[in-house]
DNA sequence: GCCAACGTTGGC
DNA sequence: GCCAACGTTGGC
């Protein structure tokens, strides 16, 4: 079981859009990057969990929490030419991109960027290197469970 | 809207 | 296989 963490532009899809879907569930389609596809192909299983972030927004930061809810199977919209996702050199019989189902485990208080920037303890975390733009980034346990207990908990109190 | 830092494409 | 040009990401 392994912890990730996922990027989705809030006018895309918003933690709020997700926990209106049917089994608050969704596919993670659009993910148009080598990498980040071959951690859903490769390491990604049910089970796993993942922090929902809200990127290129106002308010970037975690802002819930995910499970991995199926394998990696092809993205449909790839095979669309009405959807901007649609991606010419894929066929059904040799699908270039995958995606994965992500549900819903709870909405978390907001994890702002400054405030992961801020923690000494997370100077190693992925999604913080210089230049990283992967989309989806694994997340080590230990990091999880400092966000989680520390950073999520401190912002519960009143 | 700006722009730094990437990733991808395609000619050679 | 190189690399210039181009497109994208995403914080600010």
């Amino acid at each position: 079981m392994r912890y990730w963490l996922m990027k989705s532009e809030p006018s895309d899809c918003s933690i709020d859009d997700l926990a209106a879907m049917p089994d608050q569930t969704v596919a993670w389609y659009g993910v148009r990057n080598y990498q980040a596809r071959n951690f859903m192909r490769d390491q990604m299983t049910p089970g796993d969990q993942a922090f929902f972030y809200h990127s290129n927004c106002a308010q970037p930061g975690i802002v819930g929490i995910v499970s991995i809810s199926s394998l990696a199977y092809p993205d449909a919209t790839q095979f669309d030419p009405d959807s901007r996702y649609f991606d010419p050199k894929a066929t059904r019989q040799t699908p270039r991109w995958l995606n994965v189902d992500v549900t819903l485990v709870r909405k978390t208080p907001l994890v702002s960027l400054a405030a992961l920037r801020a923690e000494p303890e997370l100077e190693t975390l992925r999604m913080l290197q210089k230049g990283n733009r992967l989309s989806i980034t694994p997340v080590d346990p230990a990091h999880w469970k400092f966000i989680t207990s520390t950073l999520m908990a401190a912002a519960d109190a009143p």
